[in-house]
Order: structure tokens, then sequence, then C-alpha cells
DNA sequence: AAATTGGATCCTGGATCCAATTTAGAGTAT
DNA sequence: ATACTCTAAATTGGATCCAGGATCCAATTT
């Protein structure tokens, strides 16, 4: 019979953390990263005693950080019950690239008369990168950074944030689901084509390899998610999504 | 005679939404109404002691409720410092009708076909109140009541999250600013020739609208501050530009 | 045996106390 | 007078303690 795994903190954190900051901060980002990159997966209980004495405080600046990430959608938090790591909605995954088919082509036709070289370089490094990561967190965060790159000059501080935002729910979703779905090579020489057209100031292509790209990546997701909805009977023993679970 | 029914509780309580009024929720929605109000005006600076016994509590609650705000930009916190209300939309911060021009028009564009009679009658009602409302704090609510009311069906729901995001900061701004910004007429028949082109189910021409609508905002606003600017420093000074203090 | 109830236990919300940091002010020297 | 230093008050950050709600389990009832 299949008990439902219950996810724990156990080794999560490496015990190094250095006092440089105030403690809020230092649970705060230290909780993001690890339910960014998955280490926590959704649906954990986070305690808030349990925090503190692994980071060797007390409940209260666990109690600051966790309510900074509620607000963030991180976590999700009952009265009197505790916090939740949100889980990974597919439809939520869905809605990140209609937002991003507006965000990023603009953010690109704004950023693209203002790259330097130096964008350029740092953006193609994201590429040779890629080209030799392997393992899905790695993969899904210099997707980021490769992105950001290119939009860096846009000019729009609040068009960035945004942007910035939905990258984050898309890494976070690829870190959990990238190994399934075949690494997505296609993707790939969408990036090439992508830097390539932006090297050559062609800003039509350049814009148009970005939609075509975006929207390659959303019909691959919607496929895997068609798929697993379909297997997820049948099969015994698709990878889990989050949210399936009871 | 028959027997009487056994008597049960079904349906004697409204199931209350609000379970218990935690004294962080009471706190921080009272200061954020506040803050929308402008009962507290930007740059105050909100102390957590001042705060409690105001409301009759500890330090805690506050401190709790404070961090949320933060995180919803209402407040600003500096470690050992404290939280100060937000400055209000400034110059830098106009990039926000740049990302409205993206969203509003795409959100009307997947509303369009699916809204309903009850919809369309919705924003004509906001529109009737906003002839008759004189309050700055009604006027901007009912502006932003309208607009999502047609923007209602667009289903994607991260769209529709950002879009009000977007129109709350404009809210707060209108808030304090209309009545000295001369109403603003023509905003007026901006919704109603939008909300006309909506009934008629014509795309183009509410699209068309619509962007017409907010770069006529975004112009009529960026007038107002850079008045507002040169009033401020008659003769003497160099009117300040963004990020040149210090 | 199923359902309801009483209660032990866990966990969170809030209060109070102490520590760390900033800010204001007094005092002194130049 | 101005600038600088040092101290004390003010304010925030964190720890500890207690109260209240949630959850689980045994005891009692039906």
């Amino acid at each position: 019979m299949p008990r439902k795994p219950i996810p724990t903190l156990s080794g999560v954190f490496t015990p190094t953390e250095t006092p440089a900051h105030l403690a809020r901060d230092v649970i705060e980002s230290a909780l993001r990263e690890a339910i960014m990159d998955g280490r926590i997966p959704p649906e954990t209980p986070l305690r808030q005693e349990e925090i503190a004495t692994l980071f060797g405080v007390s409940r209260m600046p666990v109690r600051e950080a966790l309510r900074r990430l509620e607000s963030q959608g991180l976590l999700h938090i009952q009265p009197y019950k505790g916090a939740v790591v949100t889980a990974l909605i597919n439809q939520d995954a869905m809605d990140t690239y209609g937002v991003r088919l507006l965000l990023e082509p603009e953010a690109l036709r704004l950023s693209l008369p203002h790259l330097s070289d130096t964008d350029l370089a740092e953006a193609s490094a994201c590429l040779t990168a890629l080209r030799r990561a392997r393992d899905s967190a790695t993969l899904a965060r210099l997707n980021r950074e490769f992105h950001m790159a290119l939009y860096r000059r846009a000019g729009n501080a609040r068009l960035l944030y945004l942007i910035e935002q939905e990258l984050a729910q898309e890494e976070r979703f690829l870190r959990f689901h990238l190994s399934a779905m075949g690494t997505g090579h296609q993707a790939h020489d969408d990036h090439e084509a992508l830097l390539d057209a932006a090297r050559s100031g062609d800003e039509s292509r350049a814009l148009a390899r970005l939609r075509r790209h975006l929207s390659q990546a959303e019909h691959a997701i919607r496929h895997y998610l068609a798929d697993q909805d379909n297997a997820a009977s049948p099969a015994g023993d698709a990878p889990r999504i989050a949210g399936e679970s009871k």
C-alpha cells in the first residue's frame, strides 16, 4: 500500500550559517532558497520550533521570516495551524507563460539597444554552462540568468521586477519537472538563436525568436502536464505532482 | 399529530469566514486602511510601541503586521531604524504605466468575449457612481473597480493578480492627488467610450480606447508631478532629479 | 461496533524581559 | 561658534514564558 511520504527538514540545511546579518533575514533567505530549489518540497509543514533549533535561534525571528515568505506566496499560513510550503499549481505555471509572453518581449525590445558586449558575453557564458549542466536545479537557474542578462538594460525597474518574479516561478517549476520532461533540447537551440539575433541587434528577429521560444516552452509544459494527467491513474508510479497527495 | 422533528443546528449559524480576530490581522488591516486613506501620510515613521499601546496590545502582533505590510509595498523597514510609510508614485515609479499598457489591454482582450451582461452592468454602475462621487477616495476606488470589472473574465489568474497590484498603487496615488489634479474629466469620457466599445464587443476599438486612456492618464500624472516639482523648488534650487541625492 | 466526549499533548499567538543598535544631547576641545 | 566625542535615552531585535486553539487518543455512551 502506498504510504504518502511526509517530507521533513532533516539534512536540508548545512549548519554553516554565519550571523553576518540579522537572524530573521538569514532565515528568510535560507528558507526561500531551500523552497525555491526544492530542498523543501511542496506541502511540507514548517514547524517554528524545528527551524529555530536548526538555526540555533529562538522562534521569534523564524516567525517574522515565515510571515514575509507568506506574503511572497511561498508559504500558506493558517491561524494556530502553522505554515505549509505552497503547492506547485499547474494552472499557475501555464498562466505564467501568458504573462511572460507580454512582459519579456517588451523588456527585450527596451533592453536590446543598450546591451553591452559584457552583457552578451554573460548571456553566452550562461549558455555554455547550460550545455554541460546536468542537474535540474542548475539548469533552471542558468535559464533564468540567461534571460535576465538580455533584459537587464530595459530601464524599467518595475517591468524587470515582475519578470524576475515570473522567472522565479518557472525556475521552481522546472526544478521539479525538468528531468521528467526530457531536458528540452529545443530550448537550447532557441537560446542560441535568440542570443545570435541579440548580438546582431536585429530587433524584430530577436523578438520573434523570444516569442517562439516562450510559446514552445509553454507548449512543451502543457503537453507534459496533459500526459501526466493521463498517466496518473493507469501507470503505477509516475513522478509525483505537487498537490496530488490526498 | 405528527411528531415534532428533532431540531438540529444545521444552517443556524453562518459559516463565519473570520473565525478569530487575531490581533495581528486586525492591526494589519487597520494600518493598511489608514495608509491607503491617507490618515497616515507617506514618510510617516511608525513606532511599534506607539501602535501597540494604541491598540492595547504588545509590540509582538504589531511587528508581524508591519512585516506583512512591508511585503505589500506599503512600508519600508530598515534594521534597527523602523518602518516608514512608502512614498507615493514619483517620477521614477512612472514605469508602472508602462507595465499596465502591456497587461491591461491583454486582459481586456481575453476577457471581452466572455463578459456577461451582469459584468457590463456592474461596470456601468461604477461609472454612474463615479459621476456623482465627490471625495477622492471613492473616485479612486471606483476607478479601480470599473477596470477590474472589464478584465474579470480574462481567465488568467496570474495576469489579473498583477493588474490588481498595479491598480492598487494607482488608487493610493489618486486618493492623495486627484483633487489637486483637476478631477480628470477626460478620463470620464475615456471610460464611457471604453464601456461602449466593450458592450458592442468591438475588440480593436475597445483596445484602442483603453490604450489611449492609459496613455493619457500617464501623461496627466507626469505633467502634474513635473509641475509639483517646479513649484516645490521655486527658482533657487534646480529641480531634483531622481537618484541625484547623495 | 460506531459515535461522541473528555482530556493529554503539541503547536501557535501574544506578553514580557533583555540585548543590540541607533539617535539625540551634553560636554569639551579647537 | 563649530566640530568632535562620549554618554544616555529611545527604539528595534531576539529570548523566554504563558495562554489558547488544534489534534490525537482513550474512555464513555448509544
